[in-house]
DNA sequence: CGTTCGATGCACT
DNA sequence: GTGCATCGAACGT
């Protein structure tokens, strides 16, 4: 005999990634966020990639984390929960998105740089056109591509990733290799080789940097 | 192909 | 006042 199953969605329920996911070494997570999907369910539409690359931001020892200089008033979601959002803005102009990991009290996150884009691609072609087309690859190409091509803002500091409408979740992307390499545009802790990314994917950052290592 | 440089807002010293 | 976890246009080779 055979059981039956609801047809819409097998999985469905268990799709979104649970807070136990966030709660663990973040460079587990760094790897782990790649392959897995960033949606936004917004008013006008669903907008969704697949996560290609990644960076590492550990604790205060870490010069290029933003907890370096201890507990500010930006800072303050990284020493909050794990799975929770933390969005900020940066050169004036464009929001970064991040998950934050680890334990409560313990300052690290994800920063979130690439993604494939997925679902809602003329939504995102609409938010990130500013004169003329851009190429579906580099739509949510580069950190604070990916934040405009979602419509993510800092309305969405402290957002919940492990509820709507911002969430990240497992939708069987198959599997890719990953690369490591030093973490791109900053001045201090380059000596870490904290960024994943999905090797010889298009979508990624800075193509030319890094190299690739066995997955 | 490559590199340089201006835009632009704000957290932090 | 200084310095950004960036982006894209402009310019050099």
């Amino acid at each position: 005999m055979h059981t039956s199953r609801p047809r819409t969605g097998p999985r469905r329920t268990s799709r979104i990634l649970p807070r136990a996911f966030y709660a663990r070494p973040t460079l587990e997570v760094t790897a782990d966020l790649i392959g897995k999907v960033l949606v936004h369910r917004a008013p006008e539409g669903v907008a969704a990639g697949v996560i290609v690359e990644t960076e590492a931001y550990i604790g205060e020892s870490d010069p290029a984390c933003h907890a370096a200089p201890g507990p500010t008033a930006r800072n303050a979601p990284l020493y909050g929960a794990p799975g929770m959002a933390y969005v900020y803005l940066n050169y004036g102009m464009h929001y970064l998105v991040n998950a934050v990991t680890e334990a409560e009290g313990q300052p690290a996150a994800v920063l979130i740089r690439a993604l494939e884009p997925l679902e809602g691609l003329d939504l995102m072609a609409r938010r990130r056109a500013r004169g003329g087309v851009v190429a579906e690859a580099d739509l949510c190409r580069g950190p604070g591509n990916l934040t405009r091509a979602l419509g993510l803002s800092l309305a969405h500091n402290r957002s919940d990733l492990t509820n709507a409408p911002l969430s990240i979740e497992d939708w069987a992307v198959p599997p890719m290799d990953l690369a490591w390499g030093p973490r791109i545009g900053i001045s201090v802790g380059t000596d870490r080789l904290w960024r994943c990314w999905a090797a010889g994917h298009r979508s990624v950052s800075r193509r030319r940097q890094g190299f690739v290592s066995p997955a």
